[in-house]
Formats: C-alpha cells, structure tokens, sequence
DNA sequence: ACTAATAACGAACGTTCGTGCTTTTATTGC
DNA sequence: GCAATAAAAGCACGAACGTTCGTTATTAGT
C-alpha cells in the first residue's frame, strides 16, 4: 500500500465522522484539509471531485457498517436469533463506529432524497442491498418455523427500518434516554406480531 | 395588514417549500430573493438574521401543520377514530400543504440534531408538543376502551412516528409506490398490538 | 398635498466554497 | 545514491455566502 493510498484512507475515515455530524453536503474540502493539517488542494487530489469524495465516503461507511453490524451477527442461528443479532447491532453501531453525529445513511438519506445524481444513486442501491439483508434473514425465520408463514418479510424490513429512524429521531433530536428502550419495544411489537397469523 | 406583513408572508411561505428540498441550512438568501423577484438585501430586512428566518419557517410550518392534520382530525370521535383520522392526515399533508421536498420536520430533525441553537430548540419543542398530542389521544383511547389499559400513550406515539420515518424514507428515498401501503399495514400492526393486554 | 414612516434597492464588505494550475517535497525502484 | 514517480503544497480563480450601508420608492396618516 503506497502511501498516497493510506493518507486518502485516513481522509476518508475522517470525512466519514465529520459527515454525520454535518451532513454529506456539509463537507467541505477546507474544513477537512484544516482538520487533518494539510492543504487543500493536497487532499483535493485524491478525489477528482466532492462529488466523488461524498461517494466514497458512502462506501467506506457501508464496509463498516457491514463489518459491524452484518458480518458478526451471521454468527448467530438462522432465523429470528441472526435477525435479533442484526437488530442490537445495528441498534448500536454507531457506538461502535464511533461515529459522533449519529447513523450516516440517515442523515445521508435525508438530504439526498431530492437530489439526483451518482452519489444519490449509490445510497439507494446500498439502501436496497440492507433491506434485503434483513428480509432474507426475516425470510429465513418463515422456513424455520420461527414466524408465520404469511409474513411478508419486505414488509418486516420497511418495519424494522421504520423502528431504527424512530430510535435516530428519538435519541438523537429529543436526546430521550429511553429511546433505546422504545426501539427495543417497537422490535418486539413487531416480532410478536410476526407468530401471529394475520388475516390477508 | 400593511405590505411589508404580506411580503414576508409570501416569503415565508416559499422559503418553507424550499427548504423542505434543501433543508433549512440549505436555504439561501440570494436564492430565496432571485426566486421571489427582490433583492437580497430587501428580502433580508424582513428578518435580522438567516437563524431567524430558519425559526421563522418552522413556526410557519408548524401552522399549517396544525391546520392541515391537527383541526380537522379534532372533529373525528375520541379515541381510535381520532388517531385514525390523525394518522391518514399525517400520512397525506406533504401533498395537502404542496411541500415538493417532503415533510420539513423530518429534514430539519435530521439536519439539526446536532446543531445546539435557538433553531433546534425551537424544533424539538414542535416535536415535543407533536408527541404529546398523539399521546394524548392514545391515552383518551385507553379510557374508551379501545386499547388495552396498559398501552403506553407515549411509546406507541413514538412507534407511530418511527411508522411516518419509514414511510418517508420509502416514498421520498427509494421511490417505493408502495411505501403508504407499507405505512398502513404497520399503522395496523400497532393498533392490533394496543388491543392485546401485553404482559409488563 | 405634504410629511413621516415603511419597504425595497444596489453596491460592497470579508469569507468560504470547489476547483484548476505550477512548483516543491517525499517516496520508491534500480 | 540517483533518477523516476508520486504526493503534497502554494497560489489563484470565479462564484456564492450572510450581512451592512446609504439611498431611493412607495405607502399611510393627517
């Protein structure tokens, strides 16, 4: 690894921090050069753009995310066990990742959602890749008894997704020390609700 | 009403559209003032500062907040009907009051949550009072007979917003049609689960 | 109609923004 | 240790930012 590459690595972790506190859109090259001691048009160089920079920093989130949350709670038994392990970790992962501002994708999802383009496009698809994650885990549970057999698990996915926001809005807007708390509630509400068949 | 009451009204009201796109950090005086056909400086004597314009725009929206979801949901029967009329209202009024950038609230959440300021307290007061609404009619609820007597009011207002994070998420982000159908089965999902007693 | 007050204007302020070019400094391969 | 290459710095650009100033139109009260 030549030391362009790790000097970008380091930028990128750092641009990854700065933007869930600010935002994608509230990154800015001088306030990162400045952060990191070096010049702007030095760091400017390894992204031919901010539009690239914001891009990559999507990635870079996404392997830790699945580095965090995905890869260990595969670990856990198929079904409802893997599908609670995903749930707590990704309850937490910001903690882990020590990101301060919060779930990046949120706050990504949230000034994105109106504006096209490449960077745009990179988090939906991303967005849709860990939808399906949870669903085929939610799936998994149907075929191994764990919930009925009429659950929709796309529709288990959208929920979880939904609980997740709640928590964000909870605990980071409201600083609600119960919103852990709530989340969990919200989780068990709709596992609970998954054993009992629901009429069509 | 003398004029320059008018013009701020015209202002505030296309700043509010606005930002519901670009959020309230988004806003831009000189965008605000090419659109509306005035000068900057002229737009900016209405307000003594951008902040203040931000807050403006939040009391603003949480105006015809009230008037398009709150009054008109008071005229449906206490309890379960009410919140039913709440919900649907909820779920609808980014069309109803034509915000193009979808519910400001849940921009201004994300962009503020770690942005400490007179904006933000101003937002998680709005916020507050919304919840505690929705609680209140959770709880009238209770006494009606509609839901278990041991639902708790403030848990399933935050489990119903978590259902509108997702449904904005859904709609705004991934383009999802079926993302209000989405939204409502999980609507229904809560309400069944205030039905049975859950065990403490 | 004349005056006092309000509203809007145009220009400029100092910053910061993203992005080019050119030059200097570090690192690497032989 | 030297040459080739990669990385960072330095400098400058045009544009947009929020804000202030002094001045001109427009309105309201008498």
């Amino acid at each position: 690894m030549g030391k362009g590459e790790n000097t970008r690595d380091v930028i990128l972790d750092h641009a990854m921090r700065l933007a869930s506190e600010v935002g994608l859109a509230g990154l800015s090259i001088g306030r990162l050069a400045k952060d990191l001691g070096m010049s702007k048009s030095g760091l400017f160089a390894h992204f031919q753009s901010k539009e690239m920079l914001q891009a990559q920093v999507l990635v870079r989130a996404s392997q830790l995310f699945i580095e965090i949350v995905v890869r260990p709670a595969l670990a856990a038994p198929r079904g409802e066990p893997r599908l609670r392990a995903l749930f707590e970790r990704w309850l937490d992962w910001t903690r882990t990742a020590a990101l301060p501002g919060g779930c990046l994708f949120v706050t990504a999802a949230v000034e994105l959602d109106d504006r096209p383009g490449p960077v745009r496009d990179r988090l939906v698809a991303l967005q849709k890749e860990w939808l399906g994650v949870i669903a085929r885990v939610a799936s998994t549970g149907i075929s191994e008894g764990h919930f009925a057999d009429n659950l929709d698990p796309d529709q288990l996915a959208h929920d979880l997704y939904g609980v997740m926001l709640g928590y964000h809005h909870a605990a980071r807007l409201l600083r609600d020390p119960r919103a852990a708390a709530r989340a969990r509630a919200g989780f068990e509400t709709l596992l609970t609700a998954t054993r009992a068949r629901r009429s069509a």
